[in-house]
DNA sequence: TAATAAAGTTAGACTAATCTAACAATTTTT
DNA sequence: AAAAATTGTTAGATTAGTCTAACTTTATTA
């Protein structure tokens, strides 16, 4: 059995090199910084982490997931966004309130609970911010999609998710009343400054570059981030 | 803030100290078998509570609950009770199977979490095992009732609760066929052996001591555990 | 390519919770 | 009240996960 301390350490992998990141290895002090520890102790748990044959390392190496070790940071975001969306649909709380509770929720081990979690939500494929959940057999499915800072001046688009889920971001979201699946528009583009003007349900805003980068969209009619001719 | 070891002997301290319970305090020993510990183990713990002022204690004698103490105490018993009646009311868990779950949900930490539990239960009373469920202050409201064994050849009386939590017990129960709020009729009393037969559903059933004292009922028609006149 | 910076490792220490084995206090029994 | 049994304590060791401080390796840059 994995203590929790494992499990976030394979659940910080899985954010940091799968899903569609970039590169499938990462660096001690990058882990480091992603689980609030220093690289001295990363490099001692690494080792174990080895030896349990969850990842593939050696000495002044980068760090990347076995496939059992994948697997089981992939549960592990599996039983962390499902506990998000009980928290949020059933327990009515909102979206920055669900993430700190679920990083408890999400190492009580008990595939029964979790089924049973996914069956009583419906088997819901997004938690309350946007982000698939993964499938009973660990696998995710993340739809395309783009950054609104990716979308033309007058151009319009809906909301799927949140990429930032800090508190901070989703209460700001909250003041200017941005939901998923709400529509934006993009209505002008400041090249000096980067600031942008939107507009959300009839009501207009300036943000920056900050908010455009977080924010995943899709075209309103077809539903397609890309080659949509709508 | 709490850890999950000093939760667990405070929920023991009010097991062994609380409720119904004779005695208000308990010994080193008992309170480790409780927890499956060594004593010197207890010794060590007991002390730490003691700086914490959740327990009385001098060496060599006795260990009681303080008032913080008990109140913590309770609200893991809550915990618990509460995680026990979610797995089975809404995920279909049977009785036998919910204990072991809720050993480790008790330990979550968030009264947001358990009083929206609560609500979504329809603030429960009982567990399902038939035990009392604390109020959100803490408070315990037992019930009057007595075990099968008090009662009389040819009397009637309605399971209210399960004493022997055990999943051996409790599927042995389900063997039986009998759930909460069954009626059981005494049918004989060998004082030989101190074997019972008894009448479940309109089936007979030759029953040990063990059984007998492990079941809490109460009178059919009035809900009274004493000096019913029905 | 040599100097500097960044990244990573090692050694030694700490804490919480546990254990075993030896010992001490208290209670019960004879 | 002495002996025996029970109960409880202490000291020292162990494990997981963390830290700091000093050191080593790798990468970058002048």
């Amino acid at each position: 059995m994995l203590s929790f301390t494992e499990e976030n350490y394979l659940k910080a992998l899985v954010q940091l090199t799968g899903f569609e990141v970039g590169s499938k290895e990462v660096g001690v002090n990058k882990l480091a910084s992603k689980l609030n520890v220093k690289p001295a102790t990363v490099t001692d748990m690494v080792k174990r982490l080895k030896e349990k044959s969850f990842v593939n390392y050696k000495k002044y190496g980068k760090i990347s997931l076995t496939d059992s070790g994948e697997k089981l940071g992939m549960f592990v975001v599996r039983r962390h966004r499902l506990w998000e969306t009980f928290l949020h649909d059933q327990l009515d709380f909102s979206w920055n309130e669900v993430h700190e509770l679920a990083e408890d929720l999400e190492h009580i081990h008990s595939e029964k609970l979790i089924n049973g979690l996914d069956k009583l939500l419906g088997y819901p494929s997004f938690d309350p911010h946007g982000d698939a959940i993964p499938n009973s057999k660990g696998e995710i499915f993340i739809p395309f999609r783009k950054t609104l800072s990716e979308v033309e001046v007058n151009e319009s688009c809906r909301v799927v998710a949140v990429k930032d889920n800090s508190s901070d971001f989703l209460q700001y979201l909250d003041k200017l009343g941005l939901k998923i699946n709400d529509t934006i528009k993009i209505i002008q583009l400041e090249e000096f400054d980067s600031l942008t003007t939107i507009k959300i349900n009839d009501k207009q805003f300036v943000v920056s570059p900050k908010f455009t980068e977080n924010i995943y969209v899709v075209c309103p009619t077809c539903g397609k981030a890309k080659n949509c001719t709508c």
